[in-house]
DNA sequence: GCCGTTTTCGGCCCGACTGTTTTCAGTCG
């Protein structure tokens, strides 16, 4: 379901990227609703997804009277509707499509297995305008008596209309992730399993996952669908074909099976990772070349006759198309086709090129452990340096360090660091709030004698474009500043991000040489990967933190990894990367 | 609605599964 694509009161301003991207997914909604040629709804589809991708505003653009039409999928009509949303925030076309549709009939489309057409025979022939209204019909069969429809149709509907009615929440990675391992182990159990692999978002290591996609190599294909069969947790058998075969499972998630032959096992893994954006370009590319790619394999195509040529492992499927072996995480038709046709792929960050983390808190504000387990378990992590960055005075909640707490536990940590060996360096930092009316939450002389100064947002985050972003930007002119964490303050699924003016934010720490963070936190991962994108393209350096508040907080790094590669930021992106000699080097030149 | 050293018109990725059909439409990924 979109979003409306306008706040009232708010037009007069025009609209971000962000919401015209919304307005663009809903016209293509309300499109395919009614029926329109699906290539104009997919036209809208791609443009909302060029302009989200977007790292400069789009009203900017509009007002320097910039060519639109430049961006990949906007012609003279996008072009033309992107600078009436950009100017007034209305769209009129948007407007008269919504008068058409009732609030209400879209959200019928969230119901598995009801899609445009069953959803709008369901209000032209039973004048239904919502779920209540629809669960009522079947109830009473008149859904069953539809043409097109039955009884299993009708009771499907039924069903569905509980998992539409959820708020229909994508799980984050990191709880896609336990499932997975899980669900490998499970499997395990079937001697007749050759190789299993899981692919789709949760492979490319999107922030969320919708579903999860698991393919297995094998000949016996009833065994392991058995197998399958008897996870503990799975509510329902959606469907169980000869080859694919479909679960919910209590939680809502949605888990696909696929069997393939050993000769198509990279073809299958190659589709069913995605993303669709980067097949359709592999796809397309296969075409041009006289071949043909699907989940079995590469084919070459001479009239009706077709030849298998590879498919048995990825990296040979790509090969066919003179392509890499494109990491996972990259496979999302921005950027990598052009590295590929460059010849240089980036070589994407691990988590083994990280040497030091430096965000991260104790039992001095609200951690729940010490400096000395926060170093104990650093160095198990295989760490060389971490800082201590706890919160200031006015994060009250967590009962933040005024000035005289601050320097106490800095004199702690000196104490700490000369029982330290040489090979460990453990630094004084603090996460220091950027207040409300603007400034830091301790005075310069403090900031001075730290080693590594956070600023943050914590309070205040609803403010209007104009003052965060101000405020922001105050934080970056101060000099003992070091880095803005958690740059955008959104926690995914839950809470937006402030309407801070990124572009401005990127200027200035440029100009300032500051360091943005990459926050690791699995409900965080702020700054998202678009922004890690833009920010390397500009040169500004990025911090990959746990932002832990315990020991195992700081396991989160892997997530933070996953993040960083699929903004193609590669070890020389990442300060936290270098040793700390080479690093503290840097700090003081900036 | 976009796009083009094969095209300014005619393409636009492609196959599995289900339920309703009697040869296929709709949905999904």
């Amino acid at each position: 379901m979109s979003k409306p694509a306008s706040d009232e009161g708010s037009s007069a301003e025009g609209m971000d990227n962000e919401r015209i991207g919304n307005a663009f997914d809903e016209v293509a909604d309300l499109l395919e609703f009614t029926g329109s040629n699906p290539f104009r709804v997919r036209a809208y589809r791609n443009a909302s997804r060029t302009i989200r991708g977007l790292s400069q505003s789009l009203r900017d653009a509009v007002d320097r009277g910039d060519d639109l039409t430049q961006m990949e999928g906007i012609g003279d009509d996008l072009a033309g509707k992107i600078i009436a949303l950009a100017r007034t925030g209305k769209l009129e076309m948007l407007e008269e499509l919504r008068s058409k549709v009732p609030d209400g009939v879209m959200a019928l489309l969230r119901i598995p297995g009801v899609g445009p057409k069953k959803a709008a025979l369901l209000f032209k022939e039973l004048g239904i305008k919502s779920l209540d209204e629809l669960r009522t019909a079947c109830e009473q069969g008149r859904v069953r008596e539809l043409k097109g429809f039955g009884a299993k149709t009708e009771e499907g509907i039924l069903k569905g209309i509980d998992v539409a009615a959820q708020a229909n929440q994508r799980m984050f990675w990191s709880e896609a992730d336990e499932i997975a391992q899980s669900l490998r182990r499970h499997m395990r159990g079937c001697p007749r399993i050759e190789q299993l692999e899981f692919a789709g978002s949760y492979r490319r290591g999107q922030e969320t996952v919708g579903d999860l996609d698991m393919l297995v190599v094998s000949s016996e294909i009833a065994t392991v669908m058995n197998q399958f069969a008897c996870y503990p947790g799975i509510a329902a058998v959606i469907g169980r074909g000869d080859t694919k075969m479909s679960v919910r499972l209590d939680s809502g998630l949605q888990i696909d099976l696929r069997v393939v032959p050993r000769e198509s096992y990279g073809a299958a893994l190659q589709y069913f990772t995605g993303s669709k954006e980067h097949n359709v370009v592999v796809r397309g590319m296969a075409k041009q070349a006289g071949m043909k790619i699907n989940e079995y394999g590469v084919f070459r195509v001479d009239g009706e006759q077709e030849t298998y040529v590879a498919g048995a492992s990825e990296a040979e499927v790509y090969a066919t198309l003179g392509l890499p072996l494109f990491p996972p995480e990259m496979r999302e038709a921005r950027q990598e086709f052009e590295w590929a046709r460059q010849g240089e792929l980036p070589r994407l960050i691990e988590l083994s090129d990280l040497r030091g983390d430096l965000h991260m808190h104790t039992t001095a504000t609200d951690g729940a452990a010490s400096i000395e387990q926060m170093i104990a378990a650093a160095r198990k992590r295989g760490l060389e340096y971490i800082a201590i960055t706890d919160h200031s005075q006015r994060v009250s909640m967590a009962r933040g360090l005024d000035a005289q707490r601050v320097l106490a536990q800095w004199a702690e940590i000196d104490r700490i660091r000369r029982e330290l060996d040489d090979d460990f360096v453990l630094l004084k930092g603090i996460e220091c709030d950027i207040l409300e009316k603007g400034g830091m939450d301790l005075p310069d002389e403090v900031l001075a004698q730290a080693d590594w100064v956070l600023a943050s947002v914590h309070y205040g985050q609803r403010q209007s474009r104009a003052e965060i972003t101000e405020r922001i930007l105050g934080a970056l002119d101060n000099p003992y500043v070091t880095a803005i964490a958690h740059p955008t303050g959104r926690l995914l699924n839950q809470r937006e991000p402030y309407e801070v003016d990124l572009e401005a934010v990127f200027r200035r720490a440029k100009e300032r040489g500051k360091i943005l963070e990459l926050n690791a936190n699995p409900h965080r991962l702020d700054l998202n990967d678009l922004h890690c994108a833009a920010a390397r393209k500009l040169g500004i350096p990025i911090v990959i933190s746990t932002d832990a508040h315990s020991v195992n907080g700081l396991d989160v790094m892997r997530y933070g990894i996953l993040q960083a590669r699929r903004a193609g930021l590669t070890r020389d992106d990442v300060i936290n990367t270098r040793p700390w000699p080479q690093l503290r080097k840097m700090l003081r030149n900036a």
